[in-house]
RNA sequence: GGGCGCGUAGCUCAGCGGGAGAGCGCCCGCCUUACAAGCGGGAGGUCGCAGGUUCGAACCCUGCCGCGCCCACCA
């Protein structure tokens, strides 16, 4: 048998006769979430403790969800983002906050869309069939059978949000506020009508704004074209000369205008104002001179498609050439009067280059080219620059505003690093295409009578007969943009509004910084006179695959937040996503990481039951200083300072390292000294009562620092100890005096410091010589007296398995151990004789690295500028840290020598 | 082409002027009456490279190398 086997046998045996004593609390062996979690969240939400209260007289607290897409169920980024959130709400609630926590939903114009004709054509159907009405009806009852699947993940994860404020961005209400504010902007002309280059996509159909487009470095190519001059008007014959252009879309040139040098490019200034004739098309278009040519580039002669270039489109307007548009909306060519006509882009470019080929007119070709090429954010379709009428709101005074309103810190960006990238953007932002051809949305409040006038109507406004509204909708950002405020009602000047706005703060990812996080301040900032939506807007990170990569679905490194909160608990899920969280970085995480948490959760819930089953108790008052032990004391000043520390790093959004401090708090300190000293405690009739509320206080203070983290496990094991209602709605544990009341004992703190290294000399010995952590060693220690360390020798004869020295004792080791500028002796009677060198090489090593710290410090000492320029606290430190060592060699020197040869 | 950030233990990351840290992984030992989802012990790092500032540099400055991200109308 091995000795695994027979340690599972023999652990089998005990579980089956362990009889629960009358004592014990009842809590079940093992924290099972999976049955706890669902009803507890709806006994929260039952209690109302997430409904914010207007009257409350308590000072707001308000937050506003970053919708999700009603299309959309939680992934990774939302379970980060919501535990981010809901940490610092829960942690607000405490602090006796009014907490506003506002859910709701974005209609996600394109993804939806795209979601239910997605269904059509499997019936093979498009949305064209079945009519705009009928259509989005269709999407409407999408909308109520499938959509918001990511509410009741919600619940499951314990976002504690207010249920009776949840919102839709197509609401009623909201509506209402898109209608609005786009009359506003009308009347005070800062939304505009007008043919522009915008980003197309061929297959959504529909104009993107620049921010929507994904550019991505892609192989292509690169052809050289020569461009005849074209005969003198009444002359005859071929013209003398030629241009050669270049580009990566030969297709395009079906619809060149023009050719473009610089001005003062002189290989090019005889051509200036000539004509060249259009392969293939015949037609002859003009030489012109304009400053956009770069003539450092290529051969510094450019082909002008005004209707497919943005820079083109500018040359074509400075210039009066025409802007033919040579494809249509799904991209085919067309008009040309050319055979292309009909195939789709990408067929006509290698069309076009082989008839140009076999015309001799392709001077040079660079295959594969690599260039950027933009894709549409949504489908991924190669997004084609198009000329058409669109809707553009003017940007640059609404961006100043916005940029002014982080500049002067009316809104806080954290961490400030990213502030940069937004002033880099909303200084520099383009007019913003808001008209999209879709038909889930919000249509464009905008009517033309059959004579072509046009009327922008607000709410309530009705267009007179006969006329017809855009068919348009908005850019999903535009009622996104509104979100803060048309939440809370706005228009209308509600309560929610006069008492929530601005909101307190915004927690977000630095990659939705500029579509959604700027669009807000500027709608925010415009609408409610300057001023702006948040406090603070904090930045997070994206969450990676374990290696760092970030996570996608077609490089299948996606992970499933639901499938982890079902195998290790929502707590476990959030503990780890908080304990990465680092502001405006990104995280990677694995399996292996929620599972860390979950030992963590099983860790909080056993030392807790060991607490609960040995009396642990919450009263008013702690015991008085005189009956608390050394452990008590040290115990209860850290938890003091834990509480203070991960209170100051939760209140500046280091959500990360507030988390990893009541970690290793709770873990290192809390579980593996304090318990197993408070053991030693309980066990003598004096000491125990103290104890008991030492075990109670420290418990119950942790978790409520823990709560925001992890709800779940807190408020079961807090309920447990206090017999109250719920943790949630308890009192941070931070603010006005410190959580025991207690003055810090740093001479407890000393001497326990002391008990520890006594302990883990001995483990040290005891592991190196063999010695089974069971088996009791008969000891004697010496020295303890002067160390004051007298009152601790019953601990750490427990903690080090020290049995007491009786007769016959006969010690086969001395360990001499520094502690508190005393050397305490250890004697051991290891029952035969030691290992000698195990014990040699151990210390041989000890030796080695005590001896060049003493170096270390010999050498600073021994520099004049160092006693002279080090302040006196370093000096110091630097002394005590020599003379430790010095008295470290020697006792190591020491038990070298007495061992055994 | 601009801007930002990062290179610290095998992996993921803290630390950002005075003793190189954590989690996971690895090695050894172990049922030790809260916890084997655990306990005890341990190995492993010229802190990317090169200069500089400083009594002292992983930390500040400069340059280089290698990664990553954002922005931009390179035809």
């Amino acid at each position: 048998m091995t000795a695994a086997a027979a340690g599972a046998l023999r652990r089998l045996a005990r579980v089956t006769d362990r009889v629960p004593p009358r004592d014990r609390a009842d809590l079940p062996p093992r924290w099972e979430p999976s049955e706890v979690e669902g009803p507890r969240y709806e006994r929260w939400v039952a209690a109302g403790y997430f409904t914010a209260d207007a009257d409350s007289g308590r000072p707001p607290f308000c937050v506003v969800i970053p919708p999700p897409n009603v299309t959309g169920s939680l992934h990774i980024g939302h379970a980060l983002e919501h535990t981010l959130i809901d940490a610092v709400t829960r942690r607000r609630r405490m602090q006796g906050y009014d907490v506003l926590w506002l859910p709701g939903m974005d209609h996600a114009g394109i993804a939806t869309q795209n979601e239910v004709e997605k269904q059509l054509r499997l019936d093979g159907k498009s949305r064209h069939d079945l009519g705009r009405e009928l259509f989005v009806d269709k999407v409407w009852n999408w909308k109520r059978e499938s959509g918001g699947a990511i509410f009741g993940q919600m619940r499951r994860l314990g976002d504690g949000v207010d249920w009776s404020r949840e919102r839709f961005t197509l609401d009623e209400g909201l509506s209402r506020a898109v209608q609005t504010m786009f009359t506003r902007l009308y009347d005070d002309e800062l939304i505009y009508r007008a043919e522009r280059i915008i980003n197309w996509c061929p297959r959504c159909e529909t104009a993107l704004s620049d921010i929507e487009v994904d550019h991505r470095e892609e192989e292509g190519e690169l052809v050289s074209l020569r461009y005849d001059l074209a005969p003198a008007h009444g002359s005859r014959g071929d013209g003398e000369g030629s241009v050669v252009v270049a580009t990566t879309r030969v297709e395009t040139m079906l619809g060149d205008t023009g050719v473009a040098v610089h001005p003062d490019d002189e290989r090019y200034a005889h051509l200036v104002g000539r004509e060249v004739e259009l392969p293939i098309v015949g037609r002859r278009i003009p030489v012109v001179a304009d400053e956009a040519v770069d003539p450092e580039f290529g051969t510094g002669a450019v082909k002008v498609t005004p209707a497919h270039d943005p820079t083109d489109f500018e040359i074509g307007q400075r210039h009066a050439l025409p802007a033919p548009s040579i494809l249509d909306e799904v991209a085919v060519v067309t008009g040309t009067g050319t055979r292309f006509d009909g195939m789709d882009r990408f067929v006509a470019r290698t069309a076009v280059r082989e008839e140009l080929r076999a015309q001799g007119r392709v001077v040079a070709e660079r295959r594969p080219y690599l260039h950027s090429v933009g894709h549409c954010f949504r489908c991924d379709t190669v997004v084609e620059p198009r000329l058409s009428l669109q809707w553009f709101v003017r940007v640059a005074p609404l961006a100043r505003a916005a940029g002014d309103a982080v500049r002067d810190g009316r809104t806080r960006i954290h961490p400030p690093e990213l502030a940069k990238r937004y002033f880099d953007w909303v200084d520099n932002m383009h007019d913003w295409c808001i008209s999209r051809q879709l038909w889930w949305g919000h249509r464009i409040p905008v009517w033309y009578s059959p004579e072509g006038e046009m009327r922008c109507l607000g709410p309530g406004e009705r267009p007179p007969p006969g006329w017809e509204q855009d068919p348009d909708v908005l850019d999903t950002w535009f009622s996104s943009g509104l979100w803060p405020i048309s939440t809370l009602g706005w228009p209308e000047s509600t309560v929610d509004l006069a008492r929530y706005y601005p909101t307190s703060l915004l927690v977000t990812g630095y990659d939705i910084l500029f579509f959604w996080v700027a669009r807000m301040m500027l709608f925010g900032l415009y609408a409610m006179d300057g001023r702006p939506p948040f406090e603070t807007v904090a930045l997070h990170g994206l969450v990676r695959d374990e290696l760092g990569r970030k996570m996608s679905k077609s490089r299948g490194n996606t992970v499933d937040p639901l499938e982890w909160m079902d195998r290790y608990g929502a707590d476990a899920l959030r503990f780890t996503l908080a304990r990465g969280a680092n502001p405006g970085a990104d995280q990677a995480i694995s399996e292996a990481w929620v599972e860390g948490a979950r030992n963590f959760c099983t860790k909080l819930w056993n030392a807790a039951r060991f607490a609960l089953a040995n009396g642990a108790q919450v009263s008013d008052a702690l015991p008085p200083r005189e009956r608390l032990s050394d452990a008590d004391r040290w115990i209860l000043d850290r938890i003091d300072a834990v509480a203070a520390e991960s209170d100051a790093l939760l209140e500046d959004f280091q959500i990360g390292k507030a988390t990893e401090g009541l970690y290793h708090f709770t873990w290192d300190e809390f579980c593996d000294w304090y318990l197993e000293l408070a053991k030693v405690q309980l066990a003598s009739a004096s000491a125990a009562e103290p104890t008991r509320a030492v075990l109670g206080h420290v418990l119950d203070v942790v978790l409520r620092l823990l709560h925001p983290v992890a709800p779940f496990i807190t408020d079961v094991l807090w309920t447990t100890l206090t017999g109250r209602e719920s943790v949630v709605v308890a009192p941070w544990p931070v603010g006005g005096a410190a959580p025991s009341g207690q003055d810090p004992d740093g001479g407890a703190a000393e001497r326990i410091a002391g008990v520890r290294k006594l302990v883990t000399e001995v483990r040290r010995f005891r592991a190196d010589q063999g010695l089974a952590p069971g088996q009791r060693v008969a000891a004697r220690l010496s020295g303890v007296d002067g160390s004051g360390l007298a009152a601790h020798e019953a601990a750490v004869r427990a903690l080090a398995r020290l049995a007491d020295a009786g007769a016959g004792f006969a010690p086969t080791a001395t360990l001499q151990i520094g502690v508190g500028g005393r050397t305490v002796l250890v004697e051991l009677d290891t029952s035969g004789s030691i290992d000698v060198p195990a014990e040699r090489a151990r210390l041989g090593k000890d030796l080695a690295t005590t001896e060049k710290e003493l170096v270390g410090c010999e050498s600073k000492l021994a520099n004049p500028r160092f006693a002279e320029r080090a302040p006196a606290d370093v000096v110091a430190m630097i002394r005590d840290r020599r003379d430790a060592a010095l008295a470290d060699i020697e006792r190591i020197r020491a038990r070298l020598a007495a061992l055994p040869t």
